[in-house]
DNA sequence: ATTGACTCCGTACTATGGTACGGGGTGTAT
DNA sequence: ATACACCCCGTACCATAGTACGGAGTCAAT
């Protein structure tokens, strides 16, 4: 039926909370929708929209990055490349974090190794070393 | 040598700012160094310490985090054993990280498929699209 | 012994991403 | 027609992670 939503309606629908929502309106992240005397009434687009902010951000993305992203969408003289290589940077970003907490966790798999047969003090167990070794840069 | 440093050379060796350092203190992360007077004069571990934490935290922890990991090799009174199992709850935070990843880059690359033809005008860009389809929760 | 660079400390301010509050207006169901 | 839930707006507040400021003290070299 496609009825306008209220605002509370909207953030129950989208699983955030009102005041998100006026905050995402403030940060231009969403725009003010038409309003009747003074409430706001969204269409139900508005439900993805949230949820695409919502999810770019557990993808990585700064809000405001997810603007930019909306953005590229509203000024359609974009290209679709634009999008891709934002996202190929994202994705640098993440393989980049991977390579390193593989490392981090190895050193720590390396320090529980040295610690297990030992009931020494800690003094003598050399948790800092172990990491600062994986030369991080 | 091993000179002492003052905290200006102590900022300078480990990129981070004088403020920054003073900060960490505040905060436990980091702890007073001998003063000779009113100045601080840090061994030179202090620049690995720092190191430390600035790569903790590109891996995701936070500055709580990076104090309880600092803070097994700071008291010395506990045995191996104690470190050891913060050390595996620590290993365990970090395969989720490295999961938790995998899975957002998975969806990049779903979404960078996606887009085909990168010559066509944004709004005909699926990739927008393809963000919010993928069934975020 | 004076200059200039560096340090001290406390406090205030920044940005990010919200959340909470309070006094008032509105929409609707009974 | 009135109660009650919901909405309005502005402002203040929260945590995190710093950065900046300013007046005063200190160190080291000339």
């Amino acid at each position: 039926m496609n009825t306008p939503l209220t605002i509370g309606k909207l953030a129950l629908s989208s699983g955030v909370n009102v005041e998100t929502i006026r905050f995402y309106e403030r940060k231009g992240i969403l725009k003010q929708p038409k309003k009747s005397g003074s409430f706001r009434y969204y269409p139900e687009e508005y439900i993805d929209r949230i949820r695409f902010v919502k999810r770019s951000q557990e993808l990585g993305f700064t809000l405001s990055e997810v603007k930019e992203l909306l953005e590229l969408k509203i000024k359609n003289k974009a290209k679709c490349a634009d999008v891709l290589s934002k996202t190929e940077e994202k994705i640098n970003e993440i393989n980049k974090k991977i390579k390193d907490l593989k490392k981090m966790k190895k050193s720590l798999e390396g320090l529980a190794k040295c610690c297990v047969d030992l009931n020494q003090p800690l003094s003598d167990c050399p948790i800092l070393e172990c990491f600062i070794e994986g030369e991080s840069r």
